[in-house]
DNA sequence: AGAGTGACTGGCT
DNA sequence: GAGCCAGCCACTC
């Protein structure tokens, strides 16, 4: 990985924006990739967004659990240390998953576009 | 400079 | 829903 997130010298400012995004669903709310990447026009695209994310790697409060791709799948569940990790900190939230998917998931769906929309 | 890789997506089958 | 494919950008080797 990219040990430049240990400096992080400017990557852009896309990372705290990102950041900032993630930090802004509410609990027992989940967001995707895609929609922050829409949300803060990345060109980016959303691949990026999981990049970022990859770099909060532990950092504050980022509750990266709360971030999962179109299909409502913990994607990053890996990268939590432990598996199960994101698993049982979304159900903390009161978040159901079921196999790896936020059970009813595109209800549980906060897209910033839309809920930040104006 | 070129090829490989990835916490993604949307379209089609 | 699951699988395959092509597009996408940034980064590493």
């Amino acid at each position: 990985m990219a040990k430049t997130t240990e400096n992080l010298p400017e990557q852009r400012d896309y990372f705290a924006e990102v950041y900032e995004i993630v930090r802004l669903v509410p609990v027992g709310r989940v967001t995707t990739y895609g929609a922050i990447a829409r949300y803060l026009s990345l060109r980016a695209g959303a691949r990026m967004v999981g990049w970022a994310m990859s770099a909060s790697h532990g950092q504050l409060d980022v509750p990266a659990q709360r971030v999962v791709n179109s299909s409502g799948i913990l994607s990053g569940k890996n990268f939590f240390g432990h598996p199960m990790r994101m698993q049982e900190l979304l159900e903390a939230e009161g978040v159901a998953i079921q196999d790896d998917r936020v059970v009813d998931f595109k209800t549980r769906l906060w897209d910033p576009s839309t809920e930040l929309a104006v």
